[in-house]
DNA sequence: TTGCTTATTCGCATGATTTGCAGATTAGGC
DNA sequence: GCCTAATCTGCAAATCATGCGAATAAGCAA
């Protein structure tokens, strides 16, 4: 997703509002790599603009995806998680704590469909479960459930 | 998933009843590579033994689920998918028809996390997103929406 | 600054999917 | 055939997401 200044740009050029609402969101998505739902985001914007609805959070979310800012990934059925980041990544998703971290795969090419062979695909999306670093730690074990994934 | 012989046995074994509900679904899972929703289960056993409850089917394939039976996937946010197969394979979902295969992969050891490198993964699944061969074949696009998924 | 126009926001209703619950039913053993 | 616990069923309810209409406010012009 581009900087907040730049999505203001950009929806001033295409003839839509600058609200506080969008504003906010901006900067509660750039540069965030947690992965959020709607739900989430709605409690931090809550925090900061009492009175926000959760309709708002949704159709923005909605808006910046349609756009190409953001792309939605959803996890296990869970709720769909909304992604800033445009760069080709995939994801790790730990089973401990739930966090979901962006990675880079080396070697992707390398892998191919073997069977059936008559599928063309156009894009390829891998997500891995496991252990991250924090929970893979003893000393920092603390804090585990704070990521947590409802579902 | 095993055979529906098989399942009984199991079932049996494990001090559970045979419902003919039971072996119903026993029957329509076995080697269904359709990847249906509990809905579509609901519908097609529906037709053969009317009365029978969503509710039932929905718990029966949690069972199952709990068995190690069957497993649940989930494309793009839609309903829950449930795939008998209990093969190490992976998914290419057609983008024209909804339709789910199931893939084989080549090399995919080869494929590895480069960033961040403290991710332990203990599991990794692939899903392809593309045109499948009945799509891209242009004498045979009559019936391409047959298994569309709605979301 | 005021007013106008139209995009946005908001709140509520609704839809889709899934689970909880309690009473009715039935499989399987005696 | 009887009994008891497991199962099935129907409905209520939880969760997540979207449709809709009325109220509001951003952006522009005067």
């Amino acid at each position: 997703m581009r900087s907040p200044e730049q999505l203001v740009e950009r929806f001033r050029s295409e003839g839509l509002k600058i609200t506080p609402q969008r504003q906010l969101l901006f900067s509660l998505l750039h540069e965030n790599a947690e992965h959020p739902t709607a739900e989430a985001l709605f409690t931090t914007a809550s925090s900061q603009m009492p009175g926000i609805s959760l309709r708002t959070v949704y159709q923005t979310l909605t808006d910046l995806t349609e756009m190409g800012e953001l792309s939605q990934v959803t996890f296990d059925g869970g709720a769909v998680r909304f992604d800033p980041n445009l760069n080709d990544h995939h994801h790790a998703v730990c089973n401990e704590c739930g966090a979901i971290a962006d990675v880079s795969i080396d070697h992707l090419d390398a892998m191919s469909i073997s069977e059936p062979n008559n599928f063309s695909p156009s894009s390829t999306s891998v997500v891995f479960h496991g252990t991250c670093a924090r929970c893979a730690t003893p000393t920092s074990n603390i804090d585990k459930s704070a990521n947590n994934q409802t579902k």
